[in-house]
DNA sequence: TGGGAGTGCTTTTTT
DNA sequence: AGCACTCCCA
């Protein structure tokens, strides 16, 4: 027990052994949060306060999930299978799968992921006859998420125009179907869940009273459904710990309300806040520079990360004259690194878009640099894995449509459009499922659609009682997947895939164990779509990380190179043009950045990159001039431009009719506007009297366009 | 049925 | 620029 507690500094001892109270832990980045959180868990079992059924831990990510059972594993000789630690959507499938009945859905009822969604919603929204163009479907599925994790059904759903009243009634058909097929998409789980405990007494009794301690992990990003979730299950008496830091909220964007630990801190915790701000993992002036940028947000809860560590390196700077100059900057920086002895894996080219990872990778495999890219295809989201698992879920519930639509005709089986539409005015028509209205088809559909049914029939009583690998490999082989893809020219990967998936459920029964009485298919197809499995990127190879901003929350490296900062990109428009909101979460994301780096932090912009296929001029990012003067040290302009041959060089009067330079103004020029300030002149247009040039002058008056004859320019 | 051409979009992303 | 998606034709 002492052991357990050895190695905390005192705020976090404080946290580990508060008394059983509600209480908010503000943990600042690299202050050693995880370990509080699980340290937490093992010291209220360690000390016999509650046994491990009276706690449940709930995470965003399944990779937290597992980690935290991994350290809680090592702590305490506890069996942690029984205990409730997940996510959200985990924990509470978990709940759905357990009282199905009394949440009225199916014992197998599938989950569907974005893109299952997507499918449902375009399918729907055909059958209807909506407008797709007026009513976009990924608008809509946003529309209906948004509602759902606000709790709102379409009952509930406020209408205040015509546009509104069409979006409220397609959600309402939308529910409408997913309850005839039975399924669930994400945001389904949660509020269904919710619901559940809210109408049904004994349940949210027996919960309330079963669960003493809630631990809630990145509490920051809770959305108000998930907030409402864990207060009802608080509500017999069990205490919510949770940890967080509001200024690595990042994302606001989809549905994250950093408001609700404001709420908890007013309505909850009282006095019981404590704060982590001990880093342990940057030198100095990393920490000088994230605390400097995020002083710049208004409303924070508080907080200033200090090290015992020294002050370290200077923050270096490079500003490259085009994208493709930094990446190449970035290259050599990284080689000399790994030729003095950094592993290549401790090296992370950070970027605030994917695309902007290209031009690096470019580099990279240029210089014949190992890297990995994450983000991207994930493995349960592969076309032939998910062509698979549809038909293991059409075994499960032959109702889910969806499933039944990706598969009807494939491997091809000479079933049309035709047929599929005249199967689904059946479906319609007879209020059921599409497999069920295929017996009611005549003519050649009657045939082959009829066939597919068979086949899945035969592949249903002919897998009954086999274990689950061999059910995928049995149904994989008789669908004709296998053969489909051994007859295409470049089927081997997707072959490799699918053999994957075989052993990926052997370990899946393994490590589970059989759960749930309908055997192992249904809680697999569960798993697959809350864990849509790794991205490509391999963690700990010797090679170069590359991610987004968003990726590299809760990860660290020695060094960092963030890239891009340039005004639009990072603070990106958008987001700035969503005002003050907007430009503070990019500034969390900013401090999110920098606090990934222990050692050092390059940052770095070009003044032309390379966007959307044309060459924008920059400005460095206003993120800039945030950071005090002292802890950077400029690399600029001690290198030679890059070769301009090496990429088509501007030349005045491009092939489109616009003009890189008019009136003795160029492109790029850096000039000065009496009353907007500095800025860079970005595209030039006209001639004589209409002349005019676009000139971006950063954070203060934007992109403005200024015709040459009235404007008074002078040249910087 | 499948491929080739044409069209439009493009921040971040987990479950 | 690059990619996903749609549409149309052999």
């Amino acid at each position: 027990m002492s052991d357990l507690l050895h190695h905390l500094n005192a705020p976090q001892l404080q946290a580990v052994t508060l008394p059983p109270v509600h209480a908010l832990i503000l943990a600042g980045a690299g202050s050693g949060k995880t370990r509080v959180l699980t340290t937490r868990i093992a010291w209220l079992l360690a000390t016999n306060q509650v046994g491990p059924a009276a706690l449940l831990a709930v995470t965003f990510t399944n990779k937290a999930a597992r980690e935290m059972t991994a350290r809680l594993t090592a702590q305490v000789p506890i069996n942690v299978r029984g205990m409730w630690i997940g996510t959200f959507h985990g924990l509470c499938n978990r709940m759905l799968r357990a009282h199905y009945r009394e949440a009225g859905l199916p014992q197998t009822f599938q989950i569907l992921d974005s893109g299952d969604q997507l499918a449902m919603v375009k399918r729907l929204q055909k059958n209807l006859g909506m407008d797709d163009e007026k009513y976009p479907p990924r608008e809509l599925c946003h529309f209906i998420n948004a509602h759902k994790e606000q709790g709102v059904r379409a009952a509930q759903a406020e209408v205040y125009d015509h546009y509104t009243q069409q979006r409220v009634d397609f959600y309402a058909e939308y529910e409408a179907q997913c309850n005839r097929e039975g399924v669930c998409d994400f945001a389904e789980l949660l509020l269904r869940s919710y619901e559940l405990l809210q109408r049904n007494e004994p349940l949210r009794t027996h919960y309330q009273q079963r669960f003493k301690h809630i631990l809630v992990d990145e509490f920051q990003d809770t959305n108000r459904l998930q907030y409402a979730w864990l207060q009802l299950l608080a509500g017999g008496g069990a205490k919510i710990f949770a940890v967080g830091d509001d200024d690595q909220s990042i994302y606001r964007f989809r549905g994250a309300e950093v408001g609700n630990m404001r709420d908890f801190e007013a309505q909850w915790c009282g006095d019981n806040i404590i704060r982590l701000e001990q880093n342990y993992r940057s030198h100095g002036n990393i920490l000088a520079a994230a605390n400097a940028i995020i002083q710049h947000n208004s409303d924070r809860l508080g907080k200033n990360l200090w090290t015992e560590t020294g002050a370290g390196e200077p923050i270096r700077v490079f500003e490259g004259y085009s994208d493709l100059d930094e990446a190449r900057f970035i290259v050599e920086e990284i080689r000399s690194l790994v030729r003095d002895g950094v592993p290549a894996s401790q090296c992370a080219v950070l970027y605030r878009s994917n695309a902007q990872s290209r031009v690096i990778e470019h580099e990279l495999f240029t210089q014949a640099v190992p890297y990995k890219v994450y983000g991207g295809l994930r493995f349960f989201e592969r076309q032939e894995i998910k062509h698979a698992l549809a038909y293991l879920r059409l075994l499960g519930n032959p109702d889910d449509d969806t499933a039944f639509l990706r598969v009807v005709n494939f491997p091809t089986r000479g079933i049309g459009a035709r047929s599929l539409e005249n199967l689904q005015a059946a479906a319609h028509q007879m209020n059921c499922s599409l497999y069920n209205a295929a017996a009611s088809l005549s003519g050649k559909a009657a045939q082959t659609v009829g066939a597919f049914v068979g086949l899945i029939e035969r592949l249903r009583n002919e897998t009954a009682a086999l274990p689950l690998p061999e059910i995928i490999e049995h149904v994989s082989e008789v669908s004709g997947l296998l053969e489909h893809y051994r007859r295409e020219k470049e089927g081997q990967e997707r072959l490799d895939n699918l053999n994957e998936l075989v052993s990926a459920a052997a370990t899946f029964i393994d490590a589970e164990g059989v759960i749930g009485e309908h055997g192992a298919l249904a809680d697999f197809l569960a798993h697959a779509s809350l864990e849509a499995g790794e991205h490509q990127a391999g963690e700990g190879q010797e090679a170069v990380q590359l991610m987004s901003v968003h990726a590299a929350k809760g990860l660290e490296f020695d060094v960092v190179f963030l890239s891009g900062l340039e005004q639009g990109l990072f603070p990106h428009e958008n987001a700035v043009n969503e005002g003050t909101a907007g430009l503070e979460e990019e500034r969390r994301l900013m401090y999110v950045a920098v606090t990934r780096a222990r050692q050092r932090l390059y940052l770095s912009s070009a003044q032309s990159r390379m966007l959307h296929g044309q060459t924008r001029y920059c400005v460095p990012s206003p993120f800039f001039s945030e950071i005090p003067g002292e802890l950077l040290l400029r690399l600029n302009h001690t290198r030679t431009p890059y070769p301009a041959s090496n990429r088509q060089a501007d030349t005045a009067g491009g092939w489109d009719g616009s003009a890189s330079t008019v009136a003795g103004w160029r492109i790029g020029q850096s000039v000065e506007h009496a009353k907007f300030g500095a800025g860079v002149i970005v595209a030039c247009e006209g001639r004589g009297a209409d002349a005019r040039v676009q000139v971006n002058f950063g954070g203060g008056a934007g992109m403005k366009w200024l015709a040459l004859e009235y404007a008074k320019l002078t040249p910087l």
